[in-house]
DNA sequence: GTCTATAGCTTGATAGAC
DNA sequence: GTCTATCAAGCTATAGAC
């Protein structure tokens, strides 16, 4: 039994360690982008040794894919979810635009909200990525190209006559819209001089929905 | 008249040299982002002498300033002219949503054609500054609001049932979906199999507007 | 205006003690 | 696994010759 504590908090330690490195990278990268951070400023500001970044994910770089592939995984379970509930839900009936749509974009409202400071760090690195050239094209796909099909595979099936190139750039115009409003970059209330504000998400995606509803309608149904 | 030709051969120079930093800073910086490039490696790649840069610009920073104020100019003028085209032709009939989304979005879609790598380089380095939670609230509204501001009054008056609110989180979905398509990342080829290409900008927008503007329709007009 | 030279730091990564 | 010490390289910015 002693033993057994011991051992616990021996291991729960090491995880900890690697983890502040990798919530303190989240959150710096998010703030500065990958150039901008040092691996000194993360682990100072993770309160870790210098080295152990270098020990636990062998470059700078392992450690930005290791952030970046952590939140992914975690993400695509929640949207699986979310696809699968409407489902079971609508059991013979075929599902709607607008519930695919929901399952698709729900799952990052929730993390956001019950997720803390980390998940907000990640969708705005999330959106910095995405519209990378650098990495846009090559990391995105290897970490969400899969749920992604499937939720085109469900719009296929709820807009039968849909032309193939539709679908896919009504998924690419989503995925802009997406990715900008989970940055919360401030960008909307300055303009609107605070009536909008960013950081309001929930006000955000109960029109973010129905705008991609709307867009995949005009596009692929006919 | 002598005189004339020298002094004239000496200010293009000197004009060029500034240029072709500015020109190379702006296809790096759009690959590799502001801190993933060095003063050094623009001023290389330019065929300058380092301290050229810093003559010119102040600072890295600086430069970097210049870089996205020199198009924004340009940018912004083209798009004032498209909106009064728009109004000249619709003379005393209200504008339509479409034709307005067309006259925000279509000349970037010239300048990507007609404009060469420049403007291709001038549109990936915005799209990253847009998603940025560091620039984008702050160097974007500097550049561009009096312009979009310009523009929301026009559907404003096209749209005047709308909901305040609604017309500007609209804005913000449409700023998404604008400035992902125009990085050109590469991403939905990827996902498409090839089948839609990012570089197909032509395709790409002429689904935009259609979306868009159904997107506006169904969120501003009762 | 242009260029050389360099000051003064910071960088990513690692070798080796414990 | 953790940490100290250090390396070689690269960085921005500038002072001063021309």
């Amino acid at each position: 039994m002693n033993k057994k504590v011991k051992t616990t908090t021996v291991k729960t330690t090491k995880g900890e360690r690697k983890q502040k490195i990798l919530d303190s990278a989240e959150r710096l990268f998010a703030i500065k982008g990958f150039e901008g951070v040092s691996v000194r400023e993360v682990t100072k500001n993770a309160g870790v040794d210098v080295a152990l970044a270098n020990y636990y994910f062998n470059s700078k770089r392992g450690l930005f894919d290791a952030v970046l592939m952590r939140r992914a995984e975690i993400l695509n379970e929640y949207r699986m979810e979310a696809l699968e509930a409407c489902e079971r839900e609508a059991g013979d009936t075929p599902l709607t635009v607008e519930a695919i749509i929901d399952a698709y974009t729900h799952p990052l409202l929730d993390r956001s909200h019950l997720g803390g400071a980390g998940w907000k760090s990640y969708f705005s690195l999330i959106a910095q990525v995405n519209n990378s050239p650098e990495w846009g094209g090559i990391m995105l796909p290897r970490y969400y190209d899969p749920i992604v099909r499937r939720f085109m595979d469900a719009l296929r099936n709820a807009m039968p006559n849909s032309n193939e190139e539709n679908l896919y750039w009504c998924y690419h115009f989503l995925s802009g819209a997406l990715t900008l409003t989970f940055a919360e970059t401030g960008r909307i209330d300055h303009l609107s001089n605070g009536l909008c504000k960013s950081k309001d998400l929930e006000a955000v995606h109960a029109r973010l929905v129905p705008f991609i509803t709307a867009g995949f309608n005009a596009l692929c149904q006919e």
